[in-house]
RNA sequence: GCGAAAGUGGCGGAACUGGCAGACGCGCUGGACUUAGGAUCCAGUGGCCUUGCGCCGUGCGGGUUCGAGUCCCGCCUUUCGCACCA
């Protein structure tokens, strides 16, 4: 019988879910492992981009189970989102049927894939089982100053009509849509994110298993940088304007003042101000631009006309207004040091500003400010302090330490760490989310909802006109409420709350999945995590993690959790791309190259004469050029996806998706299979397989475990290959003990290809599944060559091999050298120097 | 600009601590079986030539070493991240 995956893999598919193989009781004893695959966005259809995520974590689940270890694999939904909304503008549908469609054919995609879950602990945010529980921690962190209203300026999304956090803005533009995104300034929900700023960084030392890259990431957003506050008289205001610098050793040198143009001494310091009403004008013009536009205008800036005290000069220093600093970092003022930084020299250069050198190099002469091309920014050993009386002659680090100290003294200001990270925004003007579980009475104020009145429920019956602002704010029956407090009217808010609210604890409710009385238990919790394993994209390597890691951290602060860092081990697995062209005039069109022809060096769609775009591109549904899993599991079954998924490339990498590579993933299961017939068919023969093929098999055995051990899936399935290719050849020559070492195949691929080998396996007489036979054990003595082949090598070159038997002692393999003829013929006549043996590898005979 | 990672056949990629470069797979070439091959099987496949126990070959240029894809120094290129953060 030929290979069938369309027959046998929805055959275990139902055996595994009926036997509920990856159930976990997690209030039994025993060793436990949680590993966990980021929930997904429930947006549709999945591709093959998504298939390398969940593939790679049901290999490693399942090796786990072959292992004997009590895995959990639990699986949920990150269910609410604007797709949702935006779909039922659009189509007319409720956010709610769209997004519960969609989670029903993600799961049965799941089911094709052969992936195992836990599903009796699936979990979706967007019910109110789970959102209430994002609503009680809302008001827990409300409780303790951790989520507060505030008025700020904020990133606005005029496509996606809501606010944005800080997190969801690149270049300048919305994670989502790409649309630029405007400031605003408007009152909104908060999460004290920044009181955790040194924790979340400090913690990153001890994330010893996380990718190096996202830890940077992390790091550099968190952006802490070691500096001091200080204070510049300014005797036109009789009061002084508080500057931050870390280069405080530096301030000998600063020869000017900047301020944004939003600081609020501003108007005070234009008092009377010679052209006041230009520079008010390039104020509101500098303050209307983006954030992008303000850095393409390169540096501009306007004088004040008033000046402020160096305080260890005692010099007057002018004070500008400039478009390169930032209100929201530190004072929202610097003390230039055009000399010593790039920025305070290009806006020192462009305005013609003063430049003086306190800075050069050890053993260097001090420059003259004239000869200067650029800021010499050297801040360690190599640099010495110059013409500054207090610190003269010291290297920057140990100048830095005692001006901070002359200033403090002075009580003219202190050493401070400031951090880059900005509060959690949360609010958002959008329907498909959890309400905010909030009222405002016009006599109390700001009101909690009581706890016992959660969950605050979204209402379902909401029209979706449009962009029309958030159709909860027009809902009477949701917006109308009674203050808990005085019993009064109040109004309900109808903000919802940012999804990556939802996200940022889901993992510790998969083990309390069903408790309505609380969020989740505390022991269970305590016991089944930090996860052990998370594995998913590198683009959440900055909002879902650092936000997870904050509320993980604020749990733990509750008493309720006794850990801080959610996630044990990392791995970010790599997007899969694949090569095509794009039809311009329809977005949707992805064109795959074999549709395409070239005409005058253009693409063009064959028969169409249309001209396409080039585009590779990561694999998303955003961006069009996507693979559905349907048609390849209609074509080779999904036992062959999941192979040729993990041999592709190296799991963390970016890796290109192959039609035609496919078939050599398909051609290797099809050999497994006709291997197997052929096994099953043939009499039980007595005796042993050869040994050169027992050998080979138990370097397979130990190169296979450690090769998912280290997340090497393309190695691990190339070995097997190999093996498949020995056995291959045995089965030709008839050797006896065969059925053995194919069994043992069986094992070591069924983390890959799942389907074939439980087939196979229960085809070769076994009862049991392959899932819950045990992971074989390589034999290391087997492993040994009875032979041992040593290179010989003459200065570096190779001339020649010598076999000598198991375990090669160097002076038998030395002894085996000195006899060899054709080494001997390239030593005789010269100086024997040295003899380097590297045991069981190679000798290598030195002469001169 | 700053930071990080990576450069190996026609392609994806192997090579553990320096030790036979190119495993495994795709593609390609030839053959077998075929009415047919885009199925299957077999053989070959880094380059060069004088076809040998040959020479060259891991982005470029140096270095260390008996020996370098691997270590060191200097360049070049690509990808990713950050980008007026004082």
């Amino acid at each position: 019988m030929p290979y069938a995956p369309k027959e046998i893999e929805p055959k275990w598919q139902q055996r595994w879910a009926e036997a509920r193989v990856a159930e976990v009781d997690v209030t039994a004893p025993g060793e436990k492992l949680y590993m966990l695959n980021m929930f997904p966005y429930p947006s549709g259809d999945l591709h093959v981009g998504h298939g390398r995520n969940y593939i790679l974590g049901d290999a490693l689940y399942r090796y786990f189970r072959m292992q004997g270890r009590a895995a959990l694999n639990p699986m949920g939904w990150d269910a609410f989102g604007l797709p949702a909304e935006n779909a039922a503008i659009k189509r007319g549908t409720h956010p709610r049927e769209w997004t519960l469609a969609n989670i029903s054919r993600m799961k049965a995609q799941f089911l094709r894939w052969g992936i195992l879950y836990d599903w009796s602990k699936e979990i979706a945010s967007c019910e109110p089982e789970y959102y209430r529980w994002n609503q009680w921690l809302f008001l827990q962190l409300y409780k303790r100053g951790l989520a507060y209203r505030g008025m700020a300026p904020v990133n606005w999304c005029p496509s996606d009509q809501t606010v944005l956090a800080n997190e969801q803005v690149v270049d300048g533009r919305c994670e989502r849509c790409g649309t630029e995104v405007v400031q605003r300034e408007l009152e909104q929900w908060f999460l004290k994110i920044t009181d955790y700023a040194d924790r979340l960084d400090a913690g990153l030392d001890r994330l010893v298993h996380w990718p190096e890259k996202v830890k940077l990431m992390q790091r550099n957003w968190i952006g802490k940088s070691v500096g001091v506050d200080v204070d510049f008289f300014v005797p036109s205001l009789g009061r002084p304007i508080r500057i931050f610098t870390t280069r405080p050793d530096t301030i000998y040198g600063a020869t000017f003042m900047v301020l944004a143009p939003e600081h609020p001494d501003v108007p005070a310091l234009l008092e009377g101000a010679a052209g006041r009403e230009e520079i008010e004008q390039w104020i509101a013009a500098v303050t209307n631009q983006t954030a992008l536009e303000r850095q393409e205008a390169g540096k501009e800036g306007r004088f004040t006309g008033k000046v402020a005290i160096n305080p260890f000069t005692n010099e007057e220093i002018p004070i500008l207004l400039g478009n390169f600093v930032l209100m929201q970092y530190g004072t929202g003022a610097i003390m230039a040091v055009p000399a010593h930084d790039e920025r305070d020299f290009e806006f020192a250069k462009a305005l013609g500003l003063p430049v003086r050198v306190v800075v050069k190099a050890a053993g260097q002469r001090t420059p003259d400010a004239s000869e200067l091309t650029g800021a010499y920014t050297a801040k360690d050993e190599s640099a010495v302090i110059v013409n500054s009386p207090l610190i003269d002659g010291l290297t920057p680090p140990r100048a830095i330490e005692k001006i901070i100290g002359e200033i403090e003294r002075r009580g003219i200001g202190k050493g401070i760490v400031r951090y880059r990270l900005r509060d959690w925004l949360i609010s958002r003007q959008r329907y498909w989310g959890t309400p905010i579980p909030i009222l405002y009475c016009d006599r109390c104020g700001i009101v909690p909802v009581p706890e016992e009145q959660l969950p605050v429920e979204l209402p379902l019956d909401v029209p979706f006109t449009g962009r029309e602002g958030n159709p909860l704010a027009k809902h009477e029956a949701f917006v109308r409420a009674k203050c808990p407090r005085c019993g009064g009217p109040a109004r309900r808010e109808t903000d919802t709350m940012d999804t990556f609210v939802d996200s940022s604890w889901y993992f510790c409710r998969f083990v309390s999945a069903h408790d309505d009385e609380k969020i989740f238990d505390s022991d269970i919790v305590n016991r089944w995590l930090p996860v052990d394993q998370y594995i998913g994209g590198i683009e959440h390597a900055i909002l879902h993690l650092l936000y997870a890691r904050f509320v993980t951290r604020a749990f733990y602060d509750m008493g309720m959790v006794d850990f801080e860092e959610p996630f044990t081990r990392l791995f970010n697995q790599g997007p899969i791309t694949k090569e095509g062209f794009r039809d311009p005039s329809d977005n949707m069109a992805w064109v795959p190259l074999g549709e395409v022809e070239m005409r005058d060096g253009e693409p063009v769609r064959k028969g169409s004469g249309v001209k396409l775009v080039s585009e590779v591109g990561k694999m998303s549904k955003s961006r069009f050029n996507v693979v559905p899993p349907d048609e390849l599991i209609e074509k080779y079954g999904a036992d062959t996806e999941r192979v040729y998924t993990l041999f592709i490339a190296p799991p963390e990498k970016e890796a290109a998706w192959s039609d035609e590579g496919v078939v050599g993933a398909y051609r290797f299961l099809v050999r497994v299979w006709n291997m197997g017939e052929q096994i099953a068919a043939a009499p039980k023969a007595a005796g042993a397989a050869p040994s050169a093929l027992l050998r080979k098999l138990h370097q397979t055995i130990d190169a296979v475990t450690r090769r998912i051990e280290r997340f090497e899936f393309n190695t691990a399935i190339s070995a097997l290959m190999e093996l498949s290719n020995a056995l291959g050849e045995a089965l030709g020559e008839r050797a006896p003990g065969l059925r053995e070492v194919y069994e043992t195949l069986l094992q070591l691929l069924h983390p890959f290809a799942p389907h074939i080998t439980e087939e196979m396996w229960s085809r070769l007489g076994h009862e049991e599944m392959i899932l819950l036979s045990r992971w074989p054990v390589a034999d290391r003595a087997m492993m040994q060559e009875e032979v041992v082949t040593i290179v010989v090598q003459v200065n570096g070159k190779l001339r020649g091999h010598v076999e000598v038997p198991h375990p090669p002692e160097e002076e038998r393999v030395l002894a085996a050298v000195r006899q060899n003829e054709k080494v001997q013929q390239w030593v005789a006549g010269k100086e024997v120097v040295r003899t380097v043996y590297v045991p069981g590898k190679l000798v290598n005979v030195v002469v001169r």
